[in-house]
DNA sequence: GCGGAGGCCCGAAACGTTTCGGAAAAACTA
DNA sequence: TAGTTTTTCCGAAACGTTTCGGGCCTCCGC
């Protein structure tokens, strides 16, 4: 492999300039910055990490580690992650990598060996749970680190996330304008951070819209299963049944409409449903019959801040830019009517 | 982060000293090296990954370079790959990482640059193909690395295996004693090696067996789908349809098994069905009706002997040790019998 | 009492990079 | 012309580790 020295040598100068040159330093002619590259280029040079990383501190390389669980596999979801945070990072000139734990290992050291080895410069944590210990953990350690999602409303650390508790409070509150009287919410896995945000804001508008409304919560892993046998149970007969579901993500919508259908249940007329779209490839929300009605928040586009976010935070950026809220987008189609009356 | 020399300061003695205590060297009191590693647990003390790279060469990290693709995410398999060997390589002190790549991105280039970086010191290959392009590389480019499979029948590279070949020889002869005359092989995706492997294996015993024996062979991801499909093109009428199925593994035989009862057609009275069974969770052969017969060589069990024979190549062991072929086990079921004459 | 062999230890150099503090030469300023 | 700034360059130190070559003691055999 070609070093710096070899560079320096072949071009007749000093290991510094050589240096200053490759990294766009100002006090370095232009003329001689080409002639540097060039030859970096011809000599098939590449900047061994282990030197840099000892005298700056920085490795380039950041990674996500997540203990391995079934339901990893279930979905494509989380290959997706991997693989949009990797061409982010990798635009960026840094390495993003992926560390596997076993499903019981405990997660704390992990972090600790990767970061006291020097290997890694910072992390992405996903699925944030309320409270989360690895949050409080590499905070106090003071290692740089980025969140998808929040676990407390208004954190100290950086983050990408997006208006779960208003999206979903926005969501109940056009059923209520609708005149809903009596709506469901077919969460997620309790104890998530974005489930709860969602949670608060339906618990919001029903506790907003006055007495006479009910308000039905049911949590679970978003899996179609899941979807289809919540709807089942809200209509067991075991209480009056709701006029709109709201669903955690498109997949538990198509529970949902798989179950309103063998229960004989009409959408719109008989049940509004309305979901929350995170724009899953294979799972488009136009194409249900009828089309859904959505809240759309690609997570595809989550991957640019969240790297935006670790970068700056691994270069001492001020919090403020590294607190990054993700737009959406409320998109009517035809799963929403009023109630009968 | 503590260093060496912290350590060194500490315990008034030299930075030379707590190294080699630590490294478990020959010519170092046992006194001082339980108080060095006393000392060093205590002050909480991990080696610098990127020092000991610089002076040794080696940063203890290999990895994993897939490119992304849909198919990745469908089975727990692939999951399954990263995780084992994040675990064998855990257990002798490496560190095993994943870099995703984007569908299109060219692979070659980041073996380049992950190693160029010095980043990593050698790599895991998987799902190769006849005549890999990564496996010409990687040995032009004196890189360590290990292949899960082999794509020539005697390579001069590190890897382990199973005897892809001899097993579907074994299986079709014992179609073959058992007095069937058509047999089928319902193979996996054309150009992977183990699939050519096993369609050698296949066509050897049938070219064996002498005239009048009909082998025939379809191609196809590994899927239940494949086998459902394939067995109803077995049995559409063109040509006389087989009396034994052979499939490259046990998802595979769930579709056989599904069309066959579809088709009305009993195993094995009418219809023989032996498989690969790589002992996937979640798909057991002993479960089916009748239960399956199978040759067994659990994937689980490949991971360990891949993280030796890459830690043996980094290490620079001869070829010879490096070169590791897993066991396999005939497992008679319920599946097979001689053809109705 | 002497030579040699171990046992235990240390200083210094090296790995490839970045960066600090200067320094020579060229270009302006007065 | 003399002084000052600007441009362009360089030597040396530093990061944390391993390892080479050597050095000092103690102990043993004779």
């Amino acid at each position: 492999m070609a070093t710096l020295k070899d560079i320096a040598k072949r071009l007749d100068m000093s290991i510094t300039q050589v240096s200053r040159a490759l990294n766009d330093h100002s006090d370095v002619n232009e003329d001689t910055r080409d002639r540097v590259k060039r030859a970096a280029r011809a000599m098939n040079y590449h900047p061994n990490l282990s030197a840099r990383k000892l005298v700056s501190g920085r490795s380039g390389i950041v990674g996500l580690v997540v203990p391995q669980s079934d339901s990893l596999g279930t979905d494509g979801i989380f290959l997706q992650v991997v693989s949009g945070l990797s061409a982010q990072f990798s635009g960026r000139g840094m390495q993003f990598v992926l560390h596997l734990m076993g499903e019981t290992e405990p997660v704390l050291p992990v972090y600790q060996r990767l970061i006291g080895n020097g290997a890694l410069d910072g992390f992405v944590l996903i699925d944030p749970q309320d409270d989360d210990p690895r949050v409080a953990f590499l905070q106090r350690a003071g290692l740089p680190f980025v969140v998808h999602g929040r676990t407390v409303p208004v954190p100290d650390y950086p983050y990408f996330d997006i208006e779960n508790e208003s999206i979903f409070k926005d969501l109940t509150d056009h059923a209520l304008s609708l005149g809903h009287r009596r709506i469901a919410l077919v969460n997620g896995v309790a104890g998530r951070c974005y489930v709860t945000a969602r949670s608060n804001g339906f618990a919001a508008a029903v506790a907003a819209s006055g007495p006479g409304v009910d308000g039905i919560e049911v949590f679970g892993e978003m899996t179609e299963a899941h979807g289809l046998i919540s709807t089942m149970g809200l209509f067991s007969g075991r209480g009056p049944a709701p006029t709109a579901i709201l669903c955690g993500n498109v997949r538990i919508a198509k529970g949902v409409y798989q179950a309103l259908e063998a229960l004989g249940l009409s959408v719109p007329r008989d049940v509004s449903v309305m979901a929350h779209d995170d724009h899953l490839p294979n799972l488009r929300a136009s194409a249900f019959f009828p089309s859904l009605t959505v809240t759309k928040a690609p997570l595809s586009e989550s991957w640019k801040p969240l790297a935006d976010a670790l970068a700056g935070a691994i270069d001492g950026r001020v919090l403020e830019e590294l607190q990054l809220v993700g737009r959406h987008e409320f998109i009517p189609r035809n799963s929403v009517a009023a109630p009968k009356s």
